[in-house]
DNA sequence: TGAGCTTCTGCAATCGATTACATTAATTCT
DNA sequence: AGAATTAATGTAATCGATTGCAGAAGCTCA
């Protein structure tokens, strides 16, 4: 059978020193002397010694990771930001957990769990749209300060953020399509009670009223961040009496499901009307038409997110700490706007 | 501040009992009597006790998560395998930890650091092609029982394998383009060196010659995933001296940019030629038109390749284990084929 | 009644690393 | 030279749950 792997008191015993020294050396060299540290490395190496995390979390009340959580591990808009993470978690020797809040209130776990029986140091939150039960039991915690959200948040609940310049994005939107010389303009929404749905609606309806433009009622479309939800208000815009020249979606995968439908009913973008969307996802370069978009950098965000979020586990009494974090957004003009017919 | 947690021995202070009864009612309840039982159980409720993961992982010598390693996290393909994954592994109680070859690699963290260290007990890996060092340093682990590959393999070393039915697939492919009318038909080729790739290749030249159909070696073309590389394909359908009227390409992702490229430069599908996918990922549904493709249940994939680990880890030694599952593909009819113009 | 079982519970060692405190050796200072 | 300081290492307690072993209590049966 498998050998166990070696322990501190192996590599002490190689080396002729404590378990003390030993530790020392590993995780504070410039305390022992050059001498013993030679000793020892030469003995971790001979012996092929390795950390045995559980011990050391154990002993320091650490677990090294972290937890993310998203709303729908399925979805792609997530995974460049998991990348970002991940990337500067394992810069610092964590490790990242990932579980869907569908899942953990589906199986009946808590969510605090995973902070509470030591298995992360903190949590990432990528779904603001969490029950408002979960949410307060966030906010009275032991743990608050290791929550964090990333992209969504939670209106009136005060944790720190990190997020991109929705009102910002949504603005420079309204101004490609009215610089392309459109004036009647939509907006498809993201789904009723999204904190970005909001954001993203209340700057569009902001800047269309700043520049002077007209906003019919139905020119407001509710949908929500789906593929059907897409279909649906193309539909919606096809019924129209009046109908925009323009169409500005809350996301990427809602104004790719737009165009398509539309297709299918023999309407042409941008010939018959201008369509864009938020986000630029990896796909909306690739779609026909390649869809103009504002772009979130997602890896960008992870980063930021960890970053912020292992300030504070090691750090906790570091005060302050600007609790937001915005990341810029950019216009990516491609084919699905143009000028109105 | 924050009240520490309580453990075990508070539990068992209040109930009266030893700390070892109170972890037997917790883990083995049917071994203690129905009195301390309810004691026990109350005196959870009033503490608010929440098990040390990291006490109990360094006593049982098990990590209860398992690591999942991807060669890109960015890539969408994966995730819905990942949400099956997780969601058996939740079931069991055990945690889901992510990363990424390429970061593994970058970083210069070992991989079996994560089985060594007891950060993990099993990983099941989605990256058929690691370097054959990191292969070989894999076989000769201690651990090898506890790893396991899903979706792709590597030809040669023998781990248990969780793939779907690809030659089966292929042939498929073939077959619905035959009968849609199809005799000349190309094939837009994975990575060289990916173990999907050359499956699918095979099998697609051999169902060729099943149907004794043509094949010109200009009809296949060397691709990769990615979706530069179906845009080259695309220039490369275009510049053919004999144009095939079909063509199978070896990911969804790569048919997609293959249709666009060729929409570019004045081409309609299926119209003037019928393209296919493999994979059936979410979007091929949305994209115009509609992707026909070979679909695979990565949702079962995942959950197959968790069950399978776990069995493994959790009985060692149950010998007879079938260590390899293959799981069944299917056809998905869409737009993007048609009958030969 | 008392030997032999069963059932339930407690004692205490254990997993492997960390770290406060004690100890020893070496160096500096007056 | 002897006191005081500094540097390097060792001793042993500790983190919190699990579990082998043993003891106590209750039962059965001859």
């Amino acid at each position: 059978m498998a050998p166990k792997s070696s322990t501190l008191q192996d590599v002490a015993r190689v080396a002729g020193v404590s378990t003390a020294t030993v530790s020392r050396t590993l995780s504070n060299p410039n305390v022992v002397s050059e001498s013993t540290r030679t000793r020892v490395s030469e003995a971790v190496k001979t012996t092929g010694y390795r950390i045995n995390r559980a011990a050391r979390n154990l002993r320091t009340q650490r677990a090294h990771s972290v937890l993310v959580l998203l709303p729908d591990l399925a979805n792609p808009f997530f995974s460049e930001i998991l990348e970002g993470i991940s990337r500067e978690l394992s810069h610092r020797g964590y490790s990242m957990l990932i579980a869907s809040t569908k899942q953990v209130h589906d199986s009946g776990e808590r969510l605090l769990d995973y902070l509470d029986d030591a298995r992360a140091d903190g949590m990432i939150i990528l779904d603001g749209g969490l029950d408002p039960d979960v949410v307060s039991m966030l906010e009275n915690a032991r743990q608050t300060k290791r929550i964090l959200f990333a992209c969504e948040w939670v209106e009136g609940a005060d944790f720190p953020t990190v997020r991109c310049e929705n009102r910002q994005g949504a603005r420079e939107a309204v101004n490609h399509l009215y610089s392309l010389g459109h004036r009647k303009i939509a907006h498809v929404t993201g789904p009723e009670g999204n904190v970005l749905m909001h954001t993203r609606k209340d700057a569009f309806v902001a800047q269309i009223s700043e520049l002077g433009l007209e906003l019919k009622p139905e020119w407001i479309i509710a949908g929500d961040f789906s593929i059907s939800a897409g279909c649906a208000a193309a539909q919606a815009w096809i019924a129209m009496e009046d109908r925009s020249t323009a169409v500005f979606c809350a996301s990427d995968q809602l104004a790719m499901a737009f165009i398509a439908e539309l297709s299918r009913h023999g309407f042409r973008v941008p010939e018959d009307v201008s369509v864009m969307g938020f986000d630029d996802i990896d796909f909306a370069e690739q779609f026909i038409p390649a869809l103009t978009s504002i772009r979130q950098d997602r890896l960008l965000i992870g980063e930021t997110a960890a970053n912020m979020l292992m300030g504070r586990i090691e750090s906790p009494n570091t005060g302050g700490d600007e609790p937001i974090a915005i990341i810029p957004v950019s216009l990516v003009v491609r084919e699905s706007t143009a000028a109105p017919g």
